[in-house]
DNA sequence: AAAACAGTTGTGCACGAGCACGGCTCGGCA
DNA sequence: TGCCGAGCCGTGCTCGTGCACAACTGTTTT
């Protein structure tokens, strides 16, 4: 039968004004020591927890959180994390907390610098940083440690940041998970193909060599001995990549499975369609999309995911907590690594 | 530029007072239509977003909820419903919201049955009810619409009863998944064998036989030619289990596949590493404590989990969502299937 | 014409926490 | 004794909404 204490409560408990508890409990002003061991007292014997909903009533405080993440176009993996943190500030309108989106070119790193002095002349009480670029991220990070403004990381860890929270997932293992998938259903003497699709301007990203890193532990773990072809597409051109892909099929026809360590495994889908070809396995990441009617049709046979609509909301929510609950929140968070497959795909958007 | 526009604003911006405003907005009481013409059409100009904050301050309104669910023992799979269900009561608390939990035994409807006059004498404003036993179930049901408190079922969704909301996950397409899985690795015409874990008294759950068919129905539609043994065994009974093991394993030494409809694994597990087999494929249901080291070491290959600890946040945010919020709650709600392998194990507790 | 009444409308307090301001006590000093 | 200031403490307003009650208007009744 717990009760909910109220300040004025512990002030009549402890025989003082409700004036003294709050400074006892802010610690701030001056209280005699008779006053403060009294309230302490009492504060040892009830559980008090404050009201929210009171206080953030109180405090008009405006909380302006910043995000700075790539531009997407409709269907891509930003646009998933973005719609994660609209949902999330939408739920804390009433606790004053705002939101404003400034977007960069994630081919065009001076973008994102661009974006830096912005930042800082906006007052804000919290930011979020897509990390893709790690340089001009850190340097971010190391103007916000001045202007003590908290900030969450997103994408990629960064080292030696103060960062209260990072959302991500674990690049080298998402990719060893990828090497499991991929063995389920192949000697390991077969041949296999890693396809790079790169567009002008792409740095292939630390985040995706991770993933191919793990991928090949797992193959090099489990004494895997056939030949791994390694595939350099330019994204842009399909013409070119068509022949290219002909190119390459013709010349190694016994290779059935291949790998896409970014989004863009739709790209070889819309080429493995359009010829007609329906006995490769081809497995890649994220449910974006364009890749979900080839994981239906079975030209992909899995997608690795990462709940990116979670990595959103859970960012505005580490803010959140940071400051208007002033609750610790825990700094490191690999986010789970879903396998779809055809049958799993439908029910899987239907969390929170 | 969204401006935060309060009640006050309102009735500055229509030249009447706040209390004409709230009679509008609740529609209660009389107003003339002069005044609420001229508020509709402020109302219509502005976008009025009440504060929620505000208004859970000013209603002192108790929300009292209660849940029914099967007592577990440590590491079963109640408990991380349970987990779910108490986070979010934590979240809530300064909404008034109080959560109280009643149990019943699983292994026994008439438990159950017991706790019907208690949910209709206890004064609560919404129920979250496992729908195990169907018949009693909906017996409750029917008893709660006619107080009108509004309910959710979790795990079972029963037909023409007016639940604000189900949670569960789609009981033939979770089978349907495990025959995808088994299937990677097995040649159409393999043996394989179904084990069902039963306790005294359990009654083999509709859920369970779901699973089964869509298991069934997968091998169907993928011509599997092989022949399906099924093992009936009494959980409670190890010594006897494993002499009757034993003898099935003797009899069909090809039986190197298996699957297990419920959440027993674990026990199996023990078999097999007690035996020291190492090469049979088990795939087996829910992330529960005793499955885990198993799936680690290998034991069992996949596990086809169900996230229960979101099942049980929802159950309490659809009841919060719909009596404080107000908002419209989704009534069917199919939770995600994940397949747990052991490489994606370790993160996958990581969500929220 | 005064009173009663119905139909509206405005006012004021409550919710619980935060915070500023003013008031109280007590000691020191002239 | 009177005055001042430091140290401590209590009061009262605020936030935005909900709701009860009082107040006002205009019409009908005695």
């Amino acid at each position: 039968m717990e009760k909910n204490y109220r300040i004025k409560d512990i002030a009549e408990l402890s025989g003082v004004s409700t004036g003294t508890v709050d400074r006892i409990l802010h610690n701030r002003g001056k209280v005699s020591e008779e006053a403060q061991k009294k309230v302490e007292k009492v504060l040892k014997e009830i559980e008090y927890q404050p009201n929210l909903i009171a206080r953030s009533l109180a405090l008009k405080k405006k909380y302006r959180f910043i995000t700075i993440t790539p531009l997407y176009t409709e269907g891509e993996y930003w646009e998933k994390i973005c719609q994660g943190i609209d949902k999330t500030k939408h739920e804390l309108f009433s606790y004053n907390v705002e939101v404003e989106h400034l977007f960069f070119d994630q081919y065009d790193r001076s973008s994102f610098d661009k974006l830096i002095p912005q930042v800082e002349a906006a007052e804000c009480q919290g930011v979020v940083i897509a990390s893709l670029f790690k340089d001009s991220a850190l340097q971010l990070c190391t103007r916000l440690d001045l202007l003590q403004i908290p900030y969450v990381l997103i994408d990629a860890y960064i080292d030696n940041t103060n960062c209260i929270a990072y959302y991500g997932t674990h690049s080298e293992d998402s990719g060893y998970i990828a090497g499991r998938l991929m063995f389920e259903r192949m000697l390991p003497a077969d041949d296999m193909a890693i396809f790079r699709f790169l567009r002008k301007g792409d740095h292939c990203s630390i985040q995706i060599l991770k993933r191919e890193t793990g991928f090949m532990q797992f193959l090099s773990e489990h004494k895997y001995s056939g030949f791994v072809h390694t595939v350099h597409i330019h994204a842009d051109d399909v013409e070119g990549n068509n022949l290219l892909l002909d190119a390459f099929f013709s010349k190694h026809p016994q290779v059935k499975t291949g790998i896409i360590f970014n989004s863009r495994a739709h790209l070889l889908g819309d080429y493995f369609s359009a010829r007609g070809v329906t006995d490769f396995r081809l497995i890649g990441y994220d449910n974006i999309g364009p890749n979900i009617p080839y994981l239906n049709s079975g030209i992909i046979t899995h997608l690795i995911v990462q709940r990116p609509e979670v990595q959103g909301v859970n960012c505005i929510k580490a803010l959140f907590r940071h400051l208007v609950l002033k609750e610790k929140v825990t700094q490191i968070n690999y986010m789970p690594l879903d396998i779809l497959i055809k049958e799993n795909l439908q029910y899987y958007n239907n969390y929170i």
